[in-house]
DNA sequence: ATGAAAGCGCTAACAC
DNA sequence: GTGTTAGCGCTTTCAT
């Protein structure tokens, strides 16, 4: 149905070699025949077919991103920072979610080998260090976006999630409270690792010794997974005046908690996030959260990728390792306490 | 790098083509040979190369998928169905989002269509139905996902909107209001059109008749926009009682300005929106939406999708068209005044 | 400056 | 049952 390059040698009159020649500028082609060419093309109404040149060069211009859930507002925006990237520099999205399941995630990657993808980017790795090391020694250029694993020789970008905590708690603090709990995704995630560190790190510097009960670590990081853990702690003879959750979907799982209980936040409970998805502007109390950027990681993570996809191609073998780091701030909304005007 | 079949052919000691034929089940194998060949197969570590054999079927077992804005929640959940269905019948995803923007939407299909897409679901058409009737005529199995184009000879999955509207509005008469404005997308898409349809019939129905600044039109459909109908609507001598919104989005920003005005949702103003999307149990205020499930119609539309794909593999042009409609529900929380148990 | 030919990894007749 | 061959649409030496 669709013309193919042969098509268009033909009706230009020249062989196919020039027309890829033509298309390609990688070698001179003479006025005339440019025009020719031209003007076949745009009477064919051609297009070169991907899949063919791809065999060929061995580059199919997609890249596989794989999140855990593209429900999560936070993965959804990371998706949009690194859709945006893509779709700028010429490259196509292929994209799977693996709802947590590390099973899925090595089908999934697999399945993204097997299409050739140039790239993958991972917003989600249960993979081990090792694993991910391995595709990357393999060949497969590999991007973590917001996910740390200490010891993969992996481009990554992710914030810093110790200071990102840090803030959080220290406003806590700053607000007066001192039975601040901690509720975490699971413990296997560095990140998380890195914000239970910061709690702690911000406590004891506040010279606050939190109750071991007030230390929650989920191994789900959805709404309904925040909500069990807020009935949880709010049922506790001590309970916190005050919790900082290791996500914003977990936050929201706590208001709603808070509400089951005719529990008011900031006044009875105050309460901090982390990743500042948009939704948490209208939430049921404002959400003060630590600002993740997922757009922004989505966004590097990708300009990341391609960049050394396209290094690749001339300095195959390029060993730098970058890991960038992107520095939290706080955004203040009221779940905290803050008054409009009055922040602390 | 990766092992060919060549590779697997060479180790075991047949040609290529028994490789295939082995690989394919197309043609029978005898039980020893079938042995070698795993075995080789699983020494080499081999998969087959998904770009080579998309050029030499003609398919590629991926589907092109376009939504209007990723970090719209319904969006995001249309993915998900999507994603899932795709993924549990062998094809993975290529995700493109237009940012509304008409120009960007021919881009992405042409770029799609290079890929060799064995079709294209689009959550967003700003495409004419003549053009998505063409592209249909010239190959391209399309299907509509949430989006109703009359007159386009393509499959579409949809959700009732005039009754879905009717539902809302009703609900709120039954509330006792009577000043119920319409805040609606752009008119340019039919679901819009039918909502403010619903919307009319419902209240012609009860003899009731709108002021015309009730009847408010966007043309965005984010937190923003409804943030800014919301102000201009609370600002209006008479004010409404209640507000129908066109998307759950817009409900949002609607909660923000009267966040921002200090008006309680439900007393000062009841609120019902379109989609249910997850996030509406922990807004502002609960809000009571129609259930327009984006997770199903990704689910169909997908399933249509693909059904047509495999099925012209083998009864070529078949053209039934299929509209599915799906019928809407209330999902009743709290923003349109109804208290917990006591649903009307 | 242009063309002929081989090759990318796979499938599909058609022989044997 | 299995192998040979040609071909999918493109790029790329290597000649000319």
């Amino acid at each position: 149905m669709a013309a193919t390059i042969t098509d268009v040698a033909k009706v230009a009159g020249v062989s196919k070699a020039t027309v890829s020649k033509f298309l390609n500028g990688t070698h001179y082609v003479s006025q005339e025949t440019r025009e020719r060419i031209a003007a076949a093309i745009s009477e064919l109404d051609y297009a070169p077919n991907r899949v063919a040149q791809g065999l060929s060069l061995k580059r199919s211009h997609t890249i596989g991103l794989v999140v855990a859930n593209i429900g999560n507002p936070f993965y959804a925006e990371l998706i949009r920072g690194a859709e945006e990237v893509a779709a700028s520099r010429g490259y196509t999205l292929l994209l799977a979610s693996t709802d947590g399941e590390p099973k899925r995630e090595s089908t999934i990657v697999n399945a993204m080998r097997q299409r050739q993808v140039d790239g993958i980017a991972f917003a989600s790795v249960r993979l081990a260090d090792r694993e991910v090391t391995a595709l990357a020694k393999d060949g497969v250029k590999v991007v973590l976006a917001s996910r740390n694993l200490p010891d993969a020789e992996v481009d990554m970008v992710l914030v810093d999630s110790v200071k990102g905590a840090k803030l959080a708690v220290k406003h806590l603090i700053r607000h007066g409270h001192k039975a601040i709990a901690y509720v975490s995704g699971p413990l296997s995630i560095a990140q998380f690792q890195d914000r239970l560190k910061g709690w702690r790190d911000a406590l004891r510097e506040a010279d606050i010794h939190p109750s071991a009960e007030h230390e929650l670590s989920l191994d789900r990081m959805d709404v309904e997974a925040g909500y069990q853990a807020g009935l949880q702690l709010l049922g506790l003879k001590e309970r916190p005046t005050a919790i900082f959750t290791a996500t914003d979907n977990l936050a929201f799982g706590i208001m709603k908690a808070c509400d089951e209980l005719n529990l008011t936040i900031p006044d009875d409970l105050a309460l901090v996030g982390f990743d500042a998805v948009p939704f948490g502007e209208v939430s049921r109390s404002p959400l003060t959260s630590v600002d993740g950027s997922g757009l922004i990681m989505g966004q590097r993570a990708l300009q990341l990728l391609i960049d050394r996809i396209e290094r690749d191609q001339r300095a195959p073998s390029d060993n730098r390792q970058v890991r960038m780091v992107l520095q939290p701030t706080l955004c203040i909304r009221r779940s905290c306490g803050c008054q409009p005007g009055t922040e602390i």
